[in-house]
RNA sequence: AGGGUCGUAGCUCAAUUGGCAGAGCACCGGUCUCCAAAACCGGGGGUUGGGGGUUCAAGUCCCUCCGGCCCUG
């Protein structure tokens, strides 16, 4: 198997879809947002004709108005590649979710989730204050509790949630990189800073100009306002501010530049974490050479596995 | 040309009667166990347009030069 990370518009899908072409394999999608259907456009999904005939899994699986679970993800996902692992068709991970990547490929596990102690809790964070529960935390979870700052109110529920429903301690932590699945190629794709910048910026344009405005207006019919997960995406977000009147056209893809800088650093630090990505910075036919080149052993010695 | 007004971080602007030059955004870095395109944390940044003067002390007061804007001719 393979997995293709790295920040966003770096060419992680075009890549996959070469891997995967060249090796008889198929891709499966890793990226949180591309999960949702008709999130299209902005999500930058590879149309059709730009998958050349090579399948792709993980696609268009929930509608808007769903709230993302990563567990949920990682039982998808793996239960994919491994039914392409026994069908003998190497899957090609792709995607720049870093947790949604390292949940499936490493062993991770998460405690279960409740709906309704969820919403409780949510409710008191609201009502209270993130320091309010933070100090109910350091009660309950002393060691989760100096792992979490006092303001972050979001990691501070799941904590309280985690030990409600376990009776246990929430490990704050990460685990290390312990690969669940062996024989498996992590390829980081990278670029420099103002290169990479400038691809973005273009990609947002591009975004524009093929309607994401109006595929905003079509899911928000459907309810993308509700949708706590999708509402948020990049693009996503900024584009209901506009059509909400809070903000300028101008300015809302301004501002989806920006933060989809921001966002391309947060997931270099996530990946550059992860000892076993192979990090390459060729661009065109000599990245498809180098990854190829990386890949021939492992496969050679990992089909099957 | 004369009169007025402004000039402070990459950008927008703060800074009592003269008293340690700051904030937001941008930029850089980090954290991350079910909303993760999320949530959160840390950091570097300045000859206060130039020069001179007054003062223990000048972004602040005085002179001068440069630049922008406004009014008048």
């Amino acid at each position: 198997m393979i997995a293709v990370v790295g920040p966003t518009a770096v060419g992680k899908s075009d890549l996959a879809v070469e891997l995967a072409g060249a090796i008889g394999g198929e891709v499966v999608n890793a990226d949180s947002m591309q999960l949702y259907r008709g999130m299209d456009i902005g999500t930058a999904k590879l149309t059709e004709t730009e998958r050349r005939g090579v399948p792709h899994h993980l696609l268009d699986i929930w509608p808007v108005t769903e709230r993302a679970a990563v567990a949920e993800y990682q039982r998808l996902a793996r239960a994919e590649i491994d039914r392409l692992l026994a069908a003998g068709r190497p899957p090609v991970l792709v995607g720049g979710s870093g947790l949604y990547v390292h949940a499936t490929l490493d062993d991770f596990e998460f405690p279960g989730t409740d709906p309704e102690i969820r919403a409780a809790l949510e409710a008191d964070l609201a009502d209270l204050g993130p320091g309010a529960m933070h100090v109910r935390l350091a009660a309950v979870d002393p060691g989760a509790a100096s792992a979490i700052l006092p303001s972050n109110g979001r990691r501070i529920v799941r904590a309280l949630e985690v030990v409600e429903l376990t009776g246990g301690r929430f490990a704050a932590t990460l685990p290390g990189h312990r690969p669940h699945y062996p024989h498996t190629l992590r390829l980081g794709l990278t670029a420099d800073r103002p290169l990479l910048d400038e691809r973005i910026t273009r990609r947002v344009e591009v975004m524009w100009e093929r309607g994401l405005v109006d595929e905003v207006r079509a899911l928000e019919e459907v309810g993308l306002r509700d949708g706590v997960t999708a509402s948020r995406a990049l693009g996503y977000k900024q584009v209901l501010a506009f059509l909400a009147g809070d903000v300028s056209e101008e300015e809302a893809r301004e501002q989806t530049v920006r933060e989809t800088k921001r966002f391309a650093r947060r997931q270099e630090s996530w990946f550059r974490r992860d000892p076993h990505v192979h990090w390459l910075a060729q661009t065109g036919p000599e990245l498809v050479q180098a990854a190829l080149e990386l890949a021939q052993p492992g496969l050679a010695s990992g089909v099957g596995a």
